[in-house]
DNA sequence: CTTCCACAGGAACCAGCGGACC
DNA sequence: GGTCCGCTGGTTCCTGTGGAAG
């Protein structure tokens, strides 16, 4: 069979087993529902707290914060749609921007797509800062209206960039002759108000909602009343539900994690033309859904840290792991830079590059005092050594390296015996 | 008690890039 | 066309550090 028909064989079994999902966009991160259980409060306070800019008037800031998949911001874009569909239907002069700060990444895309919320073309770069923000500032007052600036995951931006961009936001209504702005924040760091310049925090708490994480009742709920829509009629029972919420929960009641293992099930079980969803197949969705992830996060390095990776890899799988410090990595590191034929960056480099290898979580690191024989960094692979050695086999300009030993590990062998 | 190792990690700075402004 | 700007991805220089060895 040639690989066309191969496709074509692939597309129709799709089209014919469509006797899984229904609907699997309901399964998706970004789908706001039409209702959001367990979350009554939370909407209800926000509702009350937003009500006052259907009347002109400006709202409080509001400071949101609760940990990942504890429905912040579905609530928030719940709240804010009912709230600009209001708007319209009163002639009320309100304008709503959602921007996800860590999607963003800097200040300047932030404001700029603030400008863009308020109809100002700003250049994606080029302008000063302070330039973007008089733009924003000049837009904003060009028309009389409440604009709501909602700003999720700002507590990414802040610990990276610093709290400027709040500071300006927060004193923003000082300057507006005719409009008002008000600022929601979305933090997943719950200690995310430490980081912040006390007049930054004072002006942008004046309320503050709290996201308790699910537990695993009231994840249950939630994954019944999706997969209510997501799937056909009995494809889906209570026991894998059951399973999927223990597990979520287990996490840190963390919905969207729930949400995740559900679809990758299901998607498992319409590859492999099931007609029920089981136990079994969440727990093959929990290990195709770490596995996609680490490999996705090998794929996507630097080729330095990718050899930086492979360093640790090196030094793990032999059988001298107390080596495993940065000094020793660092060597083997520069060793296999020499064969690939490109120049090492610095060691104090490397040593960021281990730190951001540790926080996206492929090793686990541990500062150690060895008194006489110095401070150093043990570095171990937090994941399975099989992905990494499966994921650089791929990588032309690692495959090379695979095949053969570096001289640096043998000098470590001896010196350890 | 002092010394000293082998780094950790902060701060300042730099180069190159794409782009706006005058 | 020169100048300014922000961003990325580095380098250089530096101070700090806990505990074994002397």
């Amino acid at each position: 069979m040639n690989s066309s028909d191969v496709l074509s064989g692939v597309f129709e079994s799709i089209l014919r087993t469509n006797h899984v999902f229904r609907n699997r966009e309901v399964l998706r991160h970004d789908y706001v529902p039409e209702t959001l259980p367990h979350r009554e409060e939370q909407v209800r306070l926000l509702g009350e707290m937003v009500a006052p800019v259907l009347k002109g008037e400006r709202c409080s800031n509001i400071f949101v914060y609760g940990k990942t998949g504890t429905g912040k911001t579905a609530a928030m874009k719940y709240v804010l749609s009912k709230l600009s569909e209001k708007a319209q239907e009163f002639n009320a002069p309100v304008k709503v921007c959602f921007v996800n700060c860590r999607m963003a990444g800097t200040e300047y895309r932030v404001f700029s797509l603030l400008c863009d919320a308020v109809g100002v073309h700003v250049p994606f770069t080029g302008l000063a800062l302070g330039e973007v923000f008089d733009r924003f500032k000049r837009g904003l007052d060009s028309h009389r209206h409440v604009f709501i600036a909602v700003l999720d995951e700002v507590d990414a931006l802040v610990k990276q960039r610093g709290d400027v961009l709040l500071y300006e936001l927060t004193r923003v209504n000082e300057t507006l002759s005719r409009s008002g702005a008000a600022l929601v924040g979305i933090s997943n760091d719950l200690r995310f108000k430490e980081f912040l310049d006390p007049r930054v925090l004072s002006s942008l708490s004046e309320e503050e909602v709290v996201f308790k994480p699910y537990d695993a009742s009231e994840l249950e709920d939630i994954l019944l009343d999706r997969a209510k829509m997501a799937f056909h009629e009995n494809v889906v029972s209570e026991g894998p539900i059951r399973l999927c919420a223990a597990l979520a929960a287990a996490e840190h009641g963390d919905a969207r994690r729930a949400l995740d293992l559900l679809r990758v099930a299901g998607e498992l079980a319409e590859r492999e033309g099931a007609f029920k969803l089981g136990e079994l197949h969440i727990r093959h969705a929990e290990k195709r859904i770490e596995h996609d992830r680490v490999a996705e996060a090998l794929r996507n390095l630097p080729f330095h840290s990718k050899l930086v990776l492979f360093s640790v890899y090196l030094l793990c799988r032999s059988q001298v792991q107390q080596l495993s410090v940065t000094g020793n990595i660092y060597e083997l590191y520069c060793e296999l830079c020499a064969q690939s034929g490109i120049s090492p960056l610095t060691q104090r480099r490397v040593s960021g590059l281990i730190n951001e290898l540790d926080v996206i979580g492929l090793v686990n690191t541990q500062v150690v005092n060895m008194g006489r024989y110095g401070r150093t960094k043990k570095i171990r692979l937090s994941i399975a050594p099989k992905v990494v050695m499966d994921t650089f086999a791929v990588d032309n300009r690692l495959s090379r390296l695979l095949t053969h030993s570096p001289k640096q590990l043998t000098d470590f062998s001896t010196l350890a015996h």
